[in-house]
DNA sequence: TTGTATGCGTTATCAC
DNA sequence: GTGATAACGCATACAA
């Protein structure tokens, strides 16, 4: 058994560990646990915190997350899923969920998903699940409910716990309704012609069918738009060819397509918003610098993830946090612009 | 001391551990290690090792990254450093990315830099690293040397080691060059105008500078572009003032900005490309979708990445990988338009 | 209020 | 060829 150093700094080279900041101040190395995670700071005398605080910062000491992984049976880190969809947007919802997450004391890792990685038990994300053991894994879509199930059952909760309405479907509401407004009648809805997946494409399509069919409108139409100029007016002219001539509200599934269905119609004689409406989502700013201006429904990516904050604080119990959950009415609006 | 289970199935509940499959299996834990890990395979009995990996299918045993990290020193993790910047075409670096690493047996941790965060020896990433203790760092731009150096010196390599040409070099060389041979010899660089730091931009009009020198080109211009009508054609308006009038040829960020300035500058009644050029980057699809076709670069990701690969196989000595990492040439590539 | 002993799951070293 | 044992760094129940 080697004697741990009691003082004095530890060797260069090695990594600096809790028994080296326990030997600095002098204290146990279970003082030095309690003081640094806070644990039952009262009973301890203050000039000892301090002693404990000065030695770990004076050794630069940073926990060891395998260690403390190890003792505890699960690491400090959220898994946050990402679906395997083409998001426009994608950073700022990140950087705000990391914000939540790093709140909490917790590490925000992210996962990507790959194309068609359903269950199989052996998927990419179940490894690391298992392997890492966080504390929560947070569910961005695309999480089939046997897989959450799973992860429930053999490691951690995932959130949102409460499906919280999901923005995709206030978002297919928002489209149908903002272009049934405007006098549209038969609806369409455009999905990125692509490899992927595109969970929240069905999910938007899906609300904007339920919209017409609450409303006694025609069952919409549906099309697959690839961004580029032959292709999106070939699926924009077939469309066409499938409607009784009336003017035809295009929702589409981000701003991307909205541009290319916008400029396939005019291609294709069609002007805007006269003979067709086009709405895209997403909230990109680009669809405003260009003419003509998209109508687009805006999204706070902030406001978005807000509610994770919440099942953070409610699972994790740490400090509540302020302010209310926005309501989606306030997380999306649409932003009128020209095509409608 | 409580017995561990030499025979039959864990309790249920536990997670399984090695000391279970080395029950099952009717060997030491030390067997099950090195049959797992692939490591003296072939001093073992066929017989055995048949077994060991039997039981561990059949247990569903997952190593844990915990108790493998806390052993060898280090885990099985590839931070992925993501700088502040908005790059439109981004899961699918991270994708090609999370593809090689797996590759290698590690497991991709991607982490996104936030604003100004830089030094101050307890940033987040820094932080991360000590805390995760890493097999690698893949740094995607945006590490400052001073980190990159901390970083080596105090857990793991850093990659790309051998900065390979910044392909953000290329990218303005290529974005010159095309405005150069469409007869603009005034050139600008339009930043984006955003919080964001954008070490790439940086580099790109670097670059778009450096080709005019070598050239005996004018000093490019520069301008900041907000994604937004009246502030693009502000921005471009400003720029027009500072010209002599002559053909302007304007090398963008990204497409986004591309587009703000391509419809400014029909705002201000130019006519492309006989009044002024633009040239965007990245290649989304969206710029061909539109009218004008916006002229841009167009970028491989999964090939951009590919050194990445190399410097992988080279720190890890794995499975050294087939094929040459193309030549930047190959990787990105001008996407002529009706821009220039 | 502080120290001691033990376990977490894996890998490495060495004895058999 | 295979097995016992000692770290690795941290947390925690328990003894003092």
């Amino acid at each position: 058994m080697s004697i741990s150093p009691q003082s004095g700094r530890p060797a260069r080279g090695r990594r600096v560990t809790s028994a080296d900041v326990a030997g600095l101040a002098g204290v146990s190395r279970t003082t030095v646990s309690d003081v640094l995670n806070g644990q039952r700071i009262a009973r301890y005398h203050p000039a000892t915190v301090q002693r404990v605080r000065g030695a770990a910062a004076e050794l630069g000491y940073v926990r060891s997350a395998a260690g403390r992984a190890l003792a505890m049976g699960r690491s400090d880190f959220i898994v946050v899923v990402v679906p395997y969809v083409t998001y426009m947007r994608f950073q700022d919802v990140i950087e705000a969920l990391s914000g939540h997450i790093e709140e909490f004391g917790f590490s925000a890792v992210v996962h990507f998903r790959g194309p068609k990685e359903e269950d199989g038990g052996t998927s990419r994300l179940l490894t690391l699940v298992e392997t890492l053991r966080p504390a929560g894994v947070v569910d961005l879509g695309g999480l089939t409910p046997k897989e959450a199930a799973f992860i429930e059952k053999t490691c951690c909760s995932v959130l949102p716990q409460d499906k919280p309405a999901d923005p995709n479907v206030w978002i297919g509401l928002l489209q149908a309704e903002h272009l049934h407004s405007r006098g549209f009648r038969q609806l369409a809805y455009a999905f990125l012609s692509d490899a992927r997946d595109d969970p929240y494409g069905q999910t938007r399509a899906a609300s904007v069918a339920d919209y017409c069919e609450a409303e006694g409108l025609p069952v919409p139409l549906r099309l697959h738009v690839p961004i580029e100029p032959e292709g999106a007016r070939e699926a924009v002219r077939s469309l066409l060819e499938r409607t009784d001539g009336g003017r035809l509200g295009i929702a589409c599934h981000n701003d991307e397509v909205a541009i290319a269905v916008v400029f396939a119609a005019q291609r294709l004689g069609l002007e805007l918003p006269r003979d067709a409406g086009v709405i895209g989502v997403e909230g990109g700013d680009l669809g405003q610098a260009m003419a003509p201006r998209l109508t687009t429904v805006l999204g706070d990516a902030a406001a978005a993830v807000h509610h994770v904050r919440f099942s953070l604080g409610r699972t994790y119990g740490g400090p509540v946090p302020t302010g209310e959950t926005p309501p989606l009415d306030q997380v999306f609006r649409v932003l009128p612009g020209e095509t409608t």
